[in-house]
DNA sequence: CGTGCCAGGTGCCCT
DNA sequence: AGGGCACTTGGCACG
């Protein structure tokens, strides 16, 4: 059981000998060879001959690289059921799923290199910045938005959507929030529009506010937003941050 | 120049040396080791140490994957600087973007794995059953809307956003599409909306109908299409494949 | 399971 | 560069 197994095929034969033994074990498996490939399933695609890179994960989650640009070429999201043929010029593989029942079949001519790999990766991955962080920073710190808001309620759900925020102001009135991390649309404007209506059609029209908070609103977006009776706030992640940040040192120095 | 160069370092100076000479070549790079990761752009995140793969593209496109999962950990995509260095305990790649300004740091405490490819892939990659497909077949086949049914413009721009399909019915109505390959949701609906409201503004509220194109409607999704008065049509991705078929053999006939 | 919605979304095309 | 929008989007949380 090496942790790292490589080969580099004389044939084709050499190289299913080598995959069929190993594929269905629970290790990384990079492949790097010249093969085509049909896809069917949601969509239907297809490519011709090309040298790429063919990653099998421990899940059997699956990946086939060009070798340039950010995104595989065609994939198989994991719990795949994988198979492997020698035909009679090329190595064959098929991973199937279902739900959707979706089919990639690959087709090597040629297979320069395979590598597996038996390797373990337990850690925990933290990310900071998202639209969590700034509804967890209005929680703690509602005078971010405005002074006398009070929090009532996160991720409330309505008839069809979700209130990322919901408050009400100094005045009594109802504050629905929309929260976006990045440069809100259009698309941000109109969810907003439709929370508040919904509210606003059970508590009254002019006892309910919305307000779109994000870093920035694009033009048109804005226009739209004013058009509609809503106002906007600017917060950011960072700002998101900072107010998290503050707390938590709070929190420590009270032990 | 060999086409494949791989490489097991019995050190992280020896990993160094070889990355260091190969890294900023046109050539597909990838890494076998344990690191850590820190970015810093948009967002931010954090992983502590674990087995991972990276791959260096031609292009310069990165990807960190673990072993498990069909998404990268961390990434960038093409056009970031690369650069490496020999740490006391650890071999330091960055990668750096600009616009957004983001920067990805991995920081290798162990390499088991080099492998360098001189790959080549110029294939032209096609993709069936797409919306585009959709609009191609409405246009050659508008009965397959409905009957008398004239098309007049396809992805027609108007103040904010783009009509999918735009025509005409047997009673000199205005119809506009709005296509969806999948399920239609919400998002869909309001978009056709917006259109209508925008043209039935210009042309006359009863003058302008609006159909949303998909092979499903979400169930609060129709709810809310028949409240705005507008009309739902069914047609798959499948259809339209059948549609451009016959089409193409036709124009083939001709010859 | 469907429904809603975020994402460091990415990519493509247009003005 | 900014806006609009599709994508085999993937992923997660929740009814």
């Amino acid at each position: 059981m090496e942790k790292i197994t490589t080969v580099v095929p004389k044939s084709l034969e050499e190289a299913y000998t080598f995959l069929k033994s190993r594929i269905h074990e629970r290790m990384v498996i990079i492949v790097v060879g010249n093969c085509r490939v049909e896809y069917e399933g949601r969509a239907a695609s297809r490519i011709s001959e090309g040298e790429r890179i063919l990653i099998i994960k421990k899940d059997k989650a699956v990946l086939l690289h060009r070798p340039f640009g950010y995104e595989p070429i065609n994939w198989q999201p994991s719990s795949s059921i994988v198979s492997i043929s020698l035909q009679k010029d090329s190595v064959r593989m098929d991973f199937i799923r279902d739900r959707p029942h979706e089919v990639l079949r690959l087709e090597f001519r040629d297979i320069f290199f395979i590598g597996c790999y038996r390797i373990e990766d337990h850690a925990v991955f933290e990310m900071y910045g998202c639209e969590k962080d700034m509804q967890e920073a209005i929680v703690l710190e509602p005078e971010a938005i405005e002074d006398g808001l009070n929090i009532l309620e996160v991720e409330k759900k309505i008839s069809c959507g979700v209130i990322d925020v919901y408050g009400m102001d100094k005045d009594g009135r109802i504050v629905i929030m929309e929260l976006k991390k990045d440069k809100a649309g259009k698309e941000a404007v109109l969810q907003l529009k439709r929370y508040v209506n919904v509210i606003g059609r059970e508590l009254g029209k002019n006892r309910v506010r919305g307000i779109l908070v994000a870093p920035d609103v694009k033009s048109d977006a804005f226009k739209l937003l004013k058009e509609l009776n809503l106002e906007f706030k600017r917060f950011t992640p960072k700002m998101a941050r900072r107010i998290i940040r503050k707390h938590k040192v709070k929190t420590i120095d009270k032990y």
